[in-house]
DNA sequence: GCCGTTTTCGGCCCGACTGTTTTCAGTCG
């Protein structure tokens, strides 16, 4: 049985294969949307299947649900593997080269046999491709860049990591003497876990002076185009950056536009023609050219003009926004001056970098209520994990902190108790009972299989004295793929036994994922925003929870440490 | 391949930029 992912991985490769062969592109764009549908899904796939219900999803017709429902239940697709064998599998990395496309593959392929990045590296060396009708020295040298940098270049960048690099390229702009109007659009905006590259936007009327600023700035090694309203750099991590020049009334269509996403764009473009409107990033435009179409001086005045109230960019991922915005249940989300403390922290009693003391201080300095602090439990061993003697000195060195009042935060005992493989934990209940909340992770066995993963979290889930799971699956972002875990049968058991699932803020982790977090809160999951900070500077990750948070439609009800400390000590019981 | 108050065919976003060629095709977003 195949998984949707898996699935939507095989349609885009079909995608891929029909560029290729030369096929109708709107049917190509058919199978790309299919497989986006698919993984922004949270509902059962077999479920939907079962039901009947697949084929009511824009964007799935009979012949994509047909597709699916084959791939899940044989895990493979003969269509798909009639087209695989019909095209060397090595075009599929060709096809990676920046500036290489569906057309200029083919002709490498059928005019100089090039199957493989081996055999395109060789063509290029030999002047081979130089030669070819629409190809040219600079071609043939981009590929061969394309080629030495594919690693780099095809990495999407965490979201902190870009961040920071977009950050003073943007306060650059702003100070320039051209520009009235600077923002960040992209997936940067819309706070994915990942950024593919930066996208910046100007308003002004006079491109030319910034332009040159852009292609100049340091670090920039690369420029890939310079041009009247576009530029593009490319920096040393591989990362890629697009600047627009728009003039001032275009400039709230343009970020609109280019905060995308794609799907959410689609959506409103759909909305607007509805209403006799042609949506672009240049603005609305009339349809039967008889009325004077609306401009905009805000991007609340683009989605006013459509009926809507404007929508945060975190949730423009084509999930249903504008439907919620149209009937007036947009989220009200949560920020981060909502939080009044944060639980799942570590000191140096295990693998910390700080103090208790240093710990609570730098807590009081955010403002904060109460810190939970949790070292590893003993199983932990690489991490310095906390025996019970080592706990217990643990929690009367916090009660002597808390009872000396040198910091108004109250700090909060716990601990990230150990789930072994069985599902127990790695303290008895009367240890874990005397502690002030508990957070169960899993820290070894990521290869169990689905089943038994499932179930290990699940009895953790369970166990009476756990109030919350921590990293639900162990994800690293662009290092380690998330262990086998059935998350949809875990928000029901944290749903039924009233577990936490923590939102893990570590800018490597953000985890749990963001599509699960308006699933789990409909089923009634509470969520808690923890930093699971190793030093007093990694409380701000909280900030990196909050936007994954808001990305996942939460209100601050639905996060516990918006709660004040009365509030939190009744909902743990204590 | 999908979709439909323009509904079973015909449209599906389209403009900027580059490199090639000399007026435009291909790529990208």
């Amino acid at each position: 049985m195949m998984e949707k992912n898996d699935i939507a991985s095989v349609l885009d490769e079909i995608a891929t294969f029909m560029e290729l062969t030369g096929e109708n592109p709107f049917k190509i764009r058919a199978y790309s949307a299919g497989a986006r549908i698919l993984e922004n899904m949270t509902e059962d796939l077999g479920e939907l299947i079962d039901s009947g219900k697949l084929a009511d999803i824009p964007g799935l017709g009979e012949a994509l649900v047909d597709k699916i429902t084959t791939l899940r239940r044989d895990g493979v697709l003969p269509f798909h593997q009639k087209l695989k064998a019909s095209i060397p599998a090595g075009l599929l990395e060709v096809m990676q080269i920046p500036g290489l496309g569906p057309k200029k593959v083919r002709a490498l392929w059928t005019l100089l046999a090039v199957e493989d990045l081996a055999k395109l590296k060789e063509v290029c060396e030999s002047g081979a491709v130089a030669e070819l009708k629409g190809f040219g020295e600079k071609t043939q040298e981009k590929i061969l860049e394309g080629i030495k940098n594919r690693i780099a270049y095809g990495k999407r960048h965490r979201w902190y990591e870009a961040a920071a690099i977009a950050e003073p390229i943007l306060a650059g702009l702003r100070a320039l003497p051209q520009v009235s109007l600077a923002e960040s659009a992209g997936s940067l905006r819309r706070a994915r876990e990942t950024v593919g590259d930066l996208d910046f936007l100007v308003a002004s009327s006079e491109p030319k002076p910034i332009m040159d600023w852009f292609v100049a700035y340091p670090g920039v090694k690369e420029v890939t185009a310079h041009g009247e309203t576009k530029s593009s750099v490319r920096f040393e991590n591989g990362l890629q950056a697009d600047l627009r020049v728009v003039p001032a009334e275009q400039f709230y269509f343009a970020l609109h536009h280019f905060t995308g996403s794609k799907e959410h764009n689609v959506a409103m473009r759909h909305r607007a023609l509805g209403r006799g409107l042609s949506m672009s990033e240049w603005g609305f435009k009339s349809v039967d050219e008889k009325s004077v179409a609306p401009g905009a001086t805000s991007e609340e005045e683009v989605f006013r003009a459509l009926g809507l109230p404007w929508i945060p960019p975190e949730l423009r991922e084509g999930n249903g926004e504008i439907d919620a915005a149209e009937a007036g249940k947009l989220p009200k989300l949560v920020q981060f001056s909502d939080l009044r403390g944060v639980f799942h922290n570590h000191t140096t009693e295990s693998d910390g970098d700080h103090t208790l003391d240093q710990m609570a201080a730098a807590a009081e300095a955010h403002g904060w209520e109460y810190l939970g602090i949790s070292d590893h439990s003993k199983s932990s061993f690489q991490a310095g994990g906390l025996d019970e003697a080592r706990l217990e000195k643990q929690l009367e060195d916090i009660a002597k902190l808390n009872a000396s009042k040198k910091y108004r935060v109250r700090v909060l005992s716990g601990s990230e108790v150990d789930i072994l493989k069985d599902g127990t934990l790695d303290f008895t209940d009367d240890v874990l009972a005397r502690l002030d909340f508990v957070v169960a992770s899993v820290h070894n066995l990521f290869t169990l299989d689905r089943e038994a993963q499932t179930a290990r979290i699940i009895k953790a889930v369970e166990s009476e004295h756990v109030d919350m799971i921590g990293h639900l699956t162990g994800r690293l972002l662009n290092k380690r793929e998330p262990y086998d875990v059935d998350i949809a049968k875990v928000i029901d058991a944290a749903a039924a036994n009233d577990t936490i699932i923590e939102l893990n803020a570590n800018p490597w982790r953000l985890d749990l994922d963001w599509r699960w977090w308006r699933r789990a809160a409909e089923k009634g999951v509470l969520c808690s925003i923890n930093p699971d900070a190793h030093d007093i500077d990694q409380l701000a990750f909280a900030a990196h929870g909050v936007r994954i948070a808001r990305k996942g439609w939460l209100t601050p009800e639905q996060v516990l440490n918006t709660r004040s400390l009365p509030e939190v000590l009744s909902w743990l019981g204590r």
